[in-house]
DNA sequence: ATGAAAGCGCTAACAA
DNA sequence: TTGTTAGCGCTTTCAT
């Protein structure tokens, strides 16, 4: 599983045998002024300073690591970058994480589970404090690595599932039925989904099983349905929007399964002097800040991303008014935001 | 300046003896195995990675870097994660380092000079066997960090300036120069600013810079300018739209700093029944997919992102062609996208 | 093809 | 308050 690394060689840095030269004190001490432990005299701490600072010196967090057992990194593991998502989940961990010494580290799945089991397993050969990790979904064997790891893991942005240890997040399911149910009370009954065709995408592909069953349950169904891959997701919202109302004019609602896609269709919509949400009402999800600067406000769900992140890390950063690092399910609720493309009643 | 860290201890995980003892074969052998180094008989091989594989063993790589003094991470460090523009260079940097066994690590700096300081000494601190760093100003401090370093440093995005070692990006001064040219070629002439407030973002300092310098050689001024920061920027956009057009109705152009907020102004202009780009014309920056996806193509100028972020890694991974891992500057060229924001003439 | 010894740079534990 | 010793888990080097 692990590739052949051949990294270039070190030039060889200071070590905290030049400060103890060049301040004439022992390199243990050094080493306490530098990590501010144990007691050092006024004079000796500055003169250790004084010479780590004129030399440039940084310590070798590797050798630190090894000898004491503790690593300040959490291992941040999540699909992608590119959607807007992810990057408001790591300013939450960031927020909270930044007075506890412990660092983020970042690694990107893409969506494939063979991927995360690689990235996990890089992760975790630099023994981290923690791992936060984006969904409950995942091969065998990175189920096992996170089993075994013996230290906090939080999976996140789901919780209809099983967690290893602890989970932060919505019931996308429930947050399809919530839709799906303020569509129909809306009066809308033909509805159509837009969404992204990625199999791996586990809560998009809850969020409609929520949303169909909950139609289900008033005797609908959704009546035609587009999906995509690739490309500028607002112009496939475009393309998508048109081809779908092209083939079936007397859809009265379009749910797309996030906002980028919603904002296409909603100004695809506007474009085609379409009366939102008077003849179609639209919806999204995320609760992008995007959807605020669109014509209209879109209507969408708000996915709680900066909150899960915060949550996660404080259950890693061991934060919790409980002090609980393990075992914790939080599950917060996402909130509908009608906007102004959901006809009100 | 480093913080005192405190995290959880480590559970005891297995090591190298632990694979030893579970395959009686000799730690050092093991070792070999799970390197692919130096000779091993194929029943041994296979011995050591089914006791691996049963056990779940994943290597130290920390006591593997101190040992070898080689660390397979590449830090690449940039100001943000949420404006669109960095994770397609990141996406350029992973493609290439992909096949190298060498680890991108990302560290964000949200436009801090203080930020960038700590997050470089804690990427510097790990021994990383390069450094891919956004931008050419920094403090004192960074800079001597980055000089004293000794292993490749590729300074990206831009090239208006003096790199520490190498550096891979465009001049923005010559992409506003570029883009002022374009504009008073298609005869505009009362030209407006839209931009971020951020002292630090020094590309976009450069940009302006560059486009009122070439507008002064035409005999040309900004007229009117709006600045912003935080929040939605497609908002944004819409919001100083409408403040600068009401306070100066003359305009007869609009520059952004970014396509985000370009793509708010033009949705304002549509909204409002302006001739697009007949009496107000719009460009952006940045050549960001999103412009796709607008009613009409905003006019942009591509920041050659990806590219920056491939040739960048091809240095710190030592792939150029010439090999040289020091020393290279790479300037690329914008391409003016003229959409249909600008007027034909 | 395999093993033994030394040591990477630091910190824990103990001694003075 | 300061110093000494041992060793973290691995890889390098050298021996067999």
């Amino acid at each position: 599983m692990a590739k052949d690394p051949a990294p270039a060689l070190q030039r060889r840095t200071l070590t905290l045998r030049d400060v103890s030269d060049a301040s004439g004190v022992s390199e243990m001490t050094v080493s306490r002024v530098l990590r501010n432990r144990g007691d050092v005299s006024g004079p000796t701490r500055e003169r250790v300073l004084a010479a780590a600072r004129a030399l440039g010196y940084v310590p070798n967090r590797i050798a630190g690591a090894l000898a004491s057992q503790r690593v300040n990194l959490v291992a941040v593991i999540i699909p992608s970058l590119s959607n807007m998502v992810f990057p408001e989940v790591l300013t939450g961990v960031s927020e909270v994480l930044e007075d506890t010494g412990l660092q983020p580290v970042v690694g990107v799945t893409n969506y494939s589970p063979e991927r995360e089991e690689k990235v996990l397993y890089e992760m975790l050969s630099w023994r981290p404090s923690g791992i936060i990790i984006a969904g409950l979904e995942r091969s065998p064997a990175a189920r096992a690595m996170l089993e075994n790891a013996g230290i906090p893991i939080v999976e996140i942005m789901d919780v209809d599932g099983t967690p290893v240890d602890s989970a932060v997040g919505i019931s996308h399911r429930r947050a399809g039925r919530k839709m799906a149910e303020a569509i129909v009370q809306a009066g809308y009954r033909r509805i159509g989904f837009l969404g992204t065709m990625m199999p791996h995408d586990h809560r998009a592909r809850k969020r409609l099983e929520g949303f169909e069953a909950a139609l289900a349950a008033q005797g609908l169904q959704v009546e035609d349905r587009e999906f995509y891959s690739g490309g500028s997701a607002l112009l496939k919202g475009r393309e998508m929007t048109e081809a779908i109302m092209t083939r079936s004019p007397d859809l009265d609602f379009l749910y797309h399964s996030n906002d980028m896609i919603g904002a296409g269709g909603l100004l695809w919509c506007l474009n085609h002097g379409i009366d939102v949400p008077g003849k179609v009402g639209l919806a999204g999800f995320n609760g992008v800040e995007l959807v605020q600067g669109l014509p209209c406000r879109l209507a969408t769900m708000d996915a709680c991303r900066l909150e899960i992140g915060r949550r996660a890390a404080e259950i890693v950063a061991g934060k919790r008014p409980d002090g609980a690092t393990s075992g914790v399910v939080i599950e917060l609720e996402p909130k509908l935001e009608p906007g102004d493309t959901i006809r009100r009643i």
